[in-house]
DNA sequence: TATTTTAAAATGTTGTTACATTTAATGTAA
DNA sequence: TTACATTAAATGTAACAACATTTTAAAATA
């Protein structure tokens, strides 16, 4: 079943067009699946995806404005999902020290455990779901940066 | 500019873990630029959406629960995307003659007006924007729908 | 027909996002 | 060194989304 089906839209102006709701449409479907997945470890999606970009920097620090240049969506609050996951105590917040404005945040080991748990679920998510053949993926990778170039 | 680039992430696990970041990536790419032209003509996504559908059924009313059955994002609240419709006098709610529990949603006159003047700038900004073949947006689309398949 | 179940839409509530503003620290130039 | 601009992060606010509940009507069933 493809995207015409799904949305019951027979008729687009270009495969570009068509291409165009495709990615939204495909996306938010991965985003639902993501959701359901967050939810069993009580995060949300962003609040997951700075925990990974934490663990990427580890053990250095990332400052809020480091989050923000690396999140996927800008332009959601870093500095209240930092809060939410600093309650739940998965980041260590600290003073940076070159720079009095700015703060240092960075991932706890609870946080690293529960990266670690939830790693191993996702790709278990991954090899269920993947449809793809290695080759057929790294083609709509370079299809979707060339949309975007 | 590929996504490792752009997200600075290098190494993934595989082609499709990839893809999947790609796919968020590139619809929020796609939706930061959707939002901007929606906002010229005050509008935002669900409300731009929703109206489409309306005009797809044109001259045919719409029931709330056939728009979220057509809707990309099933979750939001279709009720009142059709409160702020009606406030804008873009659409109208009927009592539905046949059930009453129903609504029927048609799109106004001053709708369909908006969506004609919004034609042509969204196809003006595909035009700019699209960096595909014919070819090239034919196969992403038939990628896109086996990986949801 | 009375009762229960299902369905359509609206509404209430809570948390989140988007955007503007504020606060505090740093940089810069007269 | 004071004054002004800039930057980092936090906060205030309004709109929105997610999810549960309510209301009203229709359908099913005893």
């Amino acid at each position: 079943m493809g995207i015409s089906e799904e949305i019951k839209q027979e008729k687009f102006k270009s495969q570009y067009s068509k291409a165009v709701v495709n990615v939204i449409y495909t996306s938010a479907w991965l985003h639902q699946q993501h959701i359901q997945l967050f939810k069993l470890y009580g995060l949300t999606t962003p609040q997951f995806n700075i925990l990974r970009i934490l663990r990427g920097q580890h053990p250095k620090p990332a400052t809020v404005n480091l989050l923000i240049d690396r999140m996927l969506d800008k332009s959601s609050n870093a500095s209240r999902i930092v809060d939410k996951l600093e309650q739940k105590k998965l980041v260590e917040r600290r003073q940076c020290s070159k720079d009095r404005r700015a703060v240092d945040v960075i991932i706890s080991d609870q946080g690293l455990e529960l990266l670690r748990e939830m790693d191993s679920k996702i790709e278990e998510w991954e090899r269920a779901n993947d449809k793809l053949t290695e080759k057929e993926a790294a083609t709509l990778n370079s299809l979707l940066d060339k949309m975007r170039s």
